[in-house]
DNA sequence: CGGCTGTATTGACAAACATCGATTCAATTG
DNA sequence: CAATTGAATCGATGTTTGTCAATACAGCCG
């Protein structure tokens, strides 16, 4: 539960008269929504979510030479693509030699999820 | 549950030796993406966010004139983020003379909500 | 009718974005 | 060391986005 906003009536008022008072909106909730966003935003392009569907359909790490020949684009983009979810904290990349690996971060949709719910 | 890509497995290969043979990848999945990814984009704004959180506190139907002032933005960027929800499908308005009400359509976000969970 | 009022649209503009080709970088192989 | 390879970064380009001021639009009231 956050915190409750309470509107002005909706009802009919006369015109002339101001619809209604200022309200302050707390800010608790506007971090939380700018973080909400921030996930939401990263989400909001078909490959990304793709992306993170694979991604989440393996329980471990996935190559990503695995990830490029999925889509019709090319090598930097897809690497472009990993890059955003990446700085909005939905996945992680550990390197090993040649390759590099991305998996889901477990908890990093939880907070987005509960409030969509 | 969607379709099952199997990828190749992420065992090391030897370098020289092609990474993975391009897969073909399902386009009911795609649609399926676009459409979430669309909600997901509406979304991606901190305003809308908070637009949509405070229209599913309130059961019914808000006034736009209650909505403006929660914000530090004029009006017609208000207006702007509404008419971006309600092309996502997210939210639905009506005019009651002077006045126009906006409200969640309840399912629409159903589809991402399950997917993400 | 004429003026006011709540909302939507338009035009403009800077910032962010998606994409690609070319390049760089790091690690492995011969 | 030299060549190769997988991934990331860079530079460029055309598109989309968020925002506001100004304007248009439609309904209400005197």
């Amino acid at each position: 539960m956050t915190v409750d906003l309470e509107l002005a009536p909706k009802t009919k008022r006369p015109a002339g008269r101001p619809c209604c008072e200022p309200v302050v909106y707390p800010d608790v909730e506007r971090e939380q929504a700018q973080r909400m966003a921030q996930v939401a935003k990263a989400l909001g392009d078909p490959i990304r979510l793709q992306l993170v569907d694979v991604l989440r359909k393996h329980a471990g790490k996935v190559c990503v030479c695995e990830l490029v020949p999925l889509f019709d684009l090319s090598q930097p983009t897809v690497s472009h693509h990993l890059k955003k979810l990446r700085e909005a904290g939905i996945v992680g990349s550990e390197r090993q030699g040649l390759w590099a690996y991305y998996y889901v971060i477990p908890d990093s949709l939880e907070e987005f999820s509960a409030w969509l719910t």
